[in-house]
RNA sequence: GCGCCCGUAGCUCAGUGGAUAGAGCAACCGCCUUCUAAGCGGUAGGUCAAAUGUUCGAAUCAUUUCGGGCGCGCCA
């Protein structure tokens, strides 16, 4: 990169170095160091704090660091000119010229435009849904499978491989009761009274379920009672429950490069590679867990198990292997697959988590540092719960009473372009109340429509001067188009060349909400924009009259559709020419 | 009891060491003979939960307190 964020960056950090080696001044930490490129007080067209940073370590008191520093700051080629101000922040204008450069490299770059290789090829596998199998998908994972799924695209931006995959876990006692549900319905539909037991699962897709193994097979399980009938049941629940799932998220456009299945995992040998490295590691004994703390469990009484020594690592308490008879826990399970992972030669694990299970965190990074030997090799990032809210009520949801709503109804209801972007345009940490009466209303309260229609506005101009034969394919740099940008064009151009860092600390930290706020940002300065060249004709894009103020016009408009596609694509939304 | 997350305008949320703390919604006042009014401009709205500390500088970092959420079994 080499525009000119990038630039002054690297000018602090020499300027840095020579000042030491000539003994002028003490270590400077250059991390310190902050570019200012969206500063809402426009005292500059970027401003910085390393006047303030680098002042304190000054060494020799008849240095004149304010002056040499503005000198060569003004030497500088992008640069117009420059202050240190009363409080000590360096603000600097940039030559338009070089902005205008800027934004032809841009259109040039088009969709590889704020693209990296930052992620050097590295491989990343990307674990998120993996909701189980016992029921229809439901807004409970809704939030991470967008969240999953953009911080793919801005990984895959960013120079990295990745793989998304998804567990399913279909193994284990909520199957089995998930199986007896199904297999009670089935009754029913041979006239049978059945009741279900308070943790069987009561939805009616079960029913609709029952019904095609009827038609399928008729009778023929009424009679038996066999352990061909129990795995019958719940494999063929899971096969279709699975399916459902999938075409729910498709819906959503979220799909995935692979399934991994709890059972292959268990018929594997890998549980027992794990054992191997933990038991080797000296990190497993038998033992016995103390009594939980918080709500008081009845049935509770200490037994003697296999526990593995996460407190020797991340964990405030040792954890459990192996329940008391003798059989795997599912944390177990879990574990090998991770190991599972690991083996496939990831260079990096990322795991999205609901908040019910953060506390899973410290044993599941305790396995991970002992297989990979690397405290960072597994990420595990976390969402919080979105709240429906209904005519101003809380809607409360379990899957096991039925009462839930699914992602299916509530995409039905918005549609997949709201229901992506808001999901993803606030921290995920932060717990979100997602109004519905509200979201369907489908008006401009969607700030998804707002930018979707600035692309809309931008395009019209382009289209329309298209037709009065103004465009600019074949136009070139002209010294004249600096004389032509207002001062709240460049302030929309330096949005748009601030995108690549804006994109680069999105994948840094995986956090899309930064992106949706960016293009917020950028829709609302144009629209401003826009509206000035009602009250003023010459602030209008067109201008038959004058067509080469009107190609610099065009110039930035097409800059920032091509930064908008490429974020629209990112987080996965549509966008549209017309509206 | 313990752990994690959160507390910023009436509401929903940005901002996590920098300049006078921002946006949307809601409220009030304006703007359509016009490239899309699905929009724009303006007014009003704040003890950044509280206290103490760290320093040139704190919404941001540390400690404590108060509120809210989620979690804490051999379940999955």
């Amino acid at each position: 990169m080499n525009n000119h964020i990038e630039l002054l960056h690297n000018y602090f950090i020499k300027y840095s170095r020579e000042a030491i080696d000539k003994n002028l001044f003490e270590n400077i930490n250059t991390k310190s160091i902050s570019i200012d490129f969206s500063s809402k007080s426009r005292k500059g067209d970027i401003s910085s704090n390393f006047y303030l940073v680098a002042i304190k370590k000054i060494k020799d008191k008849n240095f004149n660091f304010k002056d040499d520093l503005l000198k060569g700051l003004s030497e500088l080629f992008f640069v117009q000119d420059c202050d240190i101000s009363k409080n000590g922040f360096i603000n600097i204008n940039i030559k338009k010229e070089f902005l205008i450069e800027q934004i032809f490299y841009l259109l040039n770059e088009k969709d590889k435009f704020g693209k990296s290789n930052f992620g050097k090829a590295k491989h990343v596998n990307i674990e998120f849904v993996s909701a189980n199998p016992t029921g229809p998908i439901t807004v409970a994972h809704m939030r991470g499978a967008v969240l999953g799924d953009v911080i793919t695209s801005l990984l895959l931006n960013s120079g990295y491989k990745v793989t998304r995959e998804y567990y399913v876990n279909n193994a284990g006692s909520q199957i089995n009761i998930l199986g007896n549900s199904l297999y009670k319905r089935y009754l029913e539909l041979f006239g049978q009274s059945i009741k279900l037991n308070h943790d069987e699962y009561p939805g009616e897709y079960l029913i609709e379920i029952a019904k095609l193994i009827k038609k399928e097979d008729g009778d023929k399980w009424v009679e038996k009672n066999s352990k061909d009938k129990e795995n019958y049941f719940k494999t063929y629940a899971v096969k279709y429950l699975l399916n459902i799932i999938k075409k729910d998220l498709k819906l959503l456009n979220i799909e995935f490069d692979k399934f991994s299945f709890e059972t292959d995992i268990v018929s594997s040998n890998v549980i027992n590679d794990l054992f191997k490295i933990l038991d080797d590691s000296d990190l497993l004994y038998n033992g016995v867990l103390e009594k939980p703390k918080g709500e008081d469990i009845d049935d509770w009484e200490p037994r003697s198990q296999l526990l593995f020594k996460s407190s020797q690592i991340f964990d405030d308490q040792d954890r459990a292997l192996k329940k008391s008879n003798g059989e795997w826990t599912y944390f177990a399970n879990d574990a090998a697959y991770h190991l599972d992972k690991f083996n496939r030669k990831f260079d990096k694990l990322i795991n999205i988590w609901g908040a019910d299970h953060i506390g899973y965190i410290p044993r599941m990074k305790s396995v991970l540092k002992i297989i990979s030997n690397s405290e960072n090799y597994l990420e595990v990032l976390t969402c919080q719960i979105v709240r429906l809210i209904k005519n101003n009520k809380i809607l409360k949801m379990s899957k096991r009473e039925g009462n839930f709503v699914t992602l299916n109804e509530v995409y039905n209801q918005v549609g997949k372009d709201p229901l992506r972007y808001f999901m993803i345009s606030k921290k995920s940490e932060t717990s979100i109340d997602f109004d519905l009466n509200k979201v369907i209303e489908k008006n401009k309260d969607n700030p998804v429509f707002y930018c979707q229609y600035a692309y809309a506005r931008a395009s019209s101009v382009i289209n329309k001067a298209n037709d009065l034969g103004i465009n600019i394919n074949s136009f070139n740099k002209n010294t004249k188009i600096k004389e032509y940008l207002t001062n709240d064009e460049i302030e929309i151009i330096l949005k748009l060349l601030s995108y690549p860092y804006i994109l680069h600390q999105s994948a840094l930290k995986r956090e899309p909400h930064r992106l949706t706020n960016f293009i917020e940002d950028v829709s609302i300065s144009f629209h401003s924009f826009w509206n000035k060249g009602k009250e003023n004709e010459s602030l209008r894009f067109i201008d038959e009259k004058n067509i080469l103020k009107s190609q610099t016009k065009l110039l930035w408009l097409h800059s920032m559709r091509i930064v908008f596609e490429n974020i629209f694509n990112i987080i996965g939304i549509d966008y549209h020419e017309t509206m």
